[in-house]
DNA sequence: TTGCTATTGCAACACGGTTGCATTAAAATA
DNA sequence: TATTTTAATGCAACCGTGTTGCAATAGCAA
């Protein structure tokens, strides 16, 4: 069951994602929530918003949630084949606008795939790092 | 570090993978053998072994860990870009004797890549469900 | 303005996993 | 074989993310 009732948390939760173009995890919503919303209630909404395709979650090599705003994910089917990449510098979390295709599998039924890349993003892979100074 | 001595925790966490062709899970393992061995010895010897490129692990898409014998991953760098496959009818994984071709992305250094696939699997996908019955 | 009920906050809990520390037991050495 | 060293273990207590039950609050339709 989605959203029926427009309140403060879903505004303030929207805006977060209208900030940031990537994904956000749970534990930083909260973080940065936290004096304004309780974390239950955070959690509640993200999986209204979420039911409601307006955000997809995935997890992170961690096992943390993270959010990012549905772009061609409609109500009844999420389409979430794109990847999901994390840098390993700066934290960052995006999804990739690409497509990756998993191939068939003899005498399997395939329904969904998460695919989390971990390495260097955009902003990161330019860098020199400490230990190669 | 990984394991320096030969203990009874080893080899029983070690014949579980041998009774075993798939992955299992880290709570299985501690329901499996709560009797035997505490929980938290569990974990170190999980820990070792993987260090010890004997197991690989990854995660559900609960969070939670599974492993699985690593066939090879060196001691230097294991090789798992093969996807992860999990059925959702009777919650068996296994590892896929596939390889998925991560494509090149602009201007990221890409590290590593994990796939998890979820679906029926060779037993359970002739399997009529009830729902269609 | 009233009444219905979805939403919220709070406290307590669930559960996978970790930490610190005293004890036990491999296995190297004498 | 007996001794010594120290890796490995068990236990209790803890940590962090997420959930549940329930009473109070606040959207919103009438």
């Amino acid at each position: 069951m989605g959203i029926t009732r427009r309140t403060k948390s879903v505004d303030l939760l929207l805006a977060e994602f209208d900030k940031e173009p990537g994904a956000i995890s749970a534990i930083t919503l909260i973080e940065r929530l936290n004096s304004e919303i309780n974390k239950t209630t955070i959690y509640r909404v993200l999986d209204k918003l979420e039911d409601d395709a307006i955000l997809h979650s995935f997890l992170d090599s961690n096992g943390n949630r993270w959010y990012a705003k549905c772009k061609g994910c409609s109500k009844h089917r999420h389409y979430d084949v794109h990847p999901h990449f994390e840098c390993l510098v700066c934290g960052k979390m995006d999804c990739l606008p690409v497509e990756v295709s998993i191939p068939n599998i003899k005498n399997r039924e395939i329904e969904s795939s998460q695919i989390l890349i971990q390495g260097k993003c955009e902003d990161c892979v330019g860098l020199q790092s400490n230990s190669e100074l």
